[in-house]
DNA sequence: TTGTCTGCAAACGTTTTGCACGACC
DNA sequence: GGTCGTGCAAAACGTTTGCAGACAA
């Protein structure tokens, strides 16, 4: 694999952004860990590999890549902002006993509408809380990304 | 109107929870105010008042309602904790331009599910973000609560 | 070469913590 | 008298800002 940031390469280019290590490496990141990952995550993460990576970069390349709509960013709980390829209306939810946060790709009527009670609507989240299906059937009390 | 509180005292009451004036005070202001403030909102307005009253009984309060189910607190866009009386299923719409926070009294079947995708759901916040009726009329480009 | 991006350090606003005092059953 | 709530100060946390040097186009 030569070109495995190609890609990545494309959608800055497509977004005529000038691409550049951080957000390629954080767009693929994110391209291949579903797992709405906080800042932290990512840069951690990112840093082995790029020692010289800093935070502000990546709070840098991330509000980049939001501004252009590549990427969306979510926050449940008041807690910090957590970010996800902007891959159409999705909902999400968050499990209270594991702390994983999952994709619901859900089809409801009122949440499509441009217009709702004379507002003009141009962003949606769904944000639903509760136990996953995984700690519903293993019962385990489990606290936080056990 | 001798007593203006007896409907916050029931309410803190009913939950088993000591009253004092904070939470008295606190719970009236939501009641009065339906803006969804945030914590240094409501500190400052309530400090006029009660000038010994400080930051942290505010966030003790508000965590103690919380946990009782009496508010809810929500977050629009990662900004700070803005707090709301928990009065049923609602959801909430962010105008981008006058900065003002609605509620939005929805009906979508899919939202009120207890078991979706085989995740048992025990809460469902919705946030719609765009431009306000009263903004798209007048027109005004305005910025934040203006 | 020019404008943009990166990375460091410091600042910022919000929220949490530790602790002493005070109120109330 | 013991528990719980309040209020102060300090710390923690996530994020933003200012700036100098590096890099993409």
């Amino acid at each position: 694999m030569i070109h495995m940031y190609e890609k990545y390469i494309k959608i800055l280019k497509d977004h005529t952004l000038k691409i550049t290590s951080p957000r390629l490496e954080i767009l693929k990141y994110l391209d291949e860990h579903h797992t709405h990952p906080n800042v932290e995550e990512i840069y951690k993460t990112l840093k082995k590999k790029h020692p010289s990576l800093s935070r502000t970069t990546v709070y840098n390349s991330l509000e980049t890549l939001k501004k252009n709509k590549i990427i969306q960013s979510l926050t449940i709980c008041g807690s910090e902002l957590r970010y996800d390829l902007d891959e159409g209306l999705h909902h999400h939810f968050l499990c209270t006993s594991c702390g994983t946060i999952f994709d619901i790709a859900i089809s409801c009527p009122n949440m499509d509408r441009t217009i709702y009670g004379g507002h003009h609507v141009e962003e949606v989240q769904g944000y639903f809380k509760g136990i996953c299906k995984k700690c519903l059937t293993t019962k385990k009390g489990r606290t936080n990304n056990g």
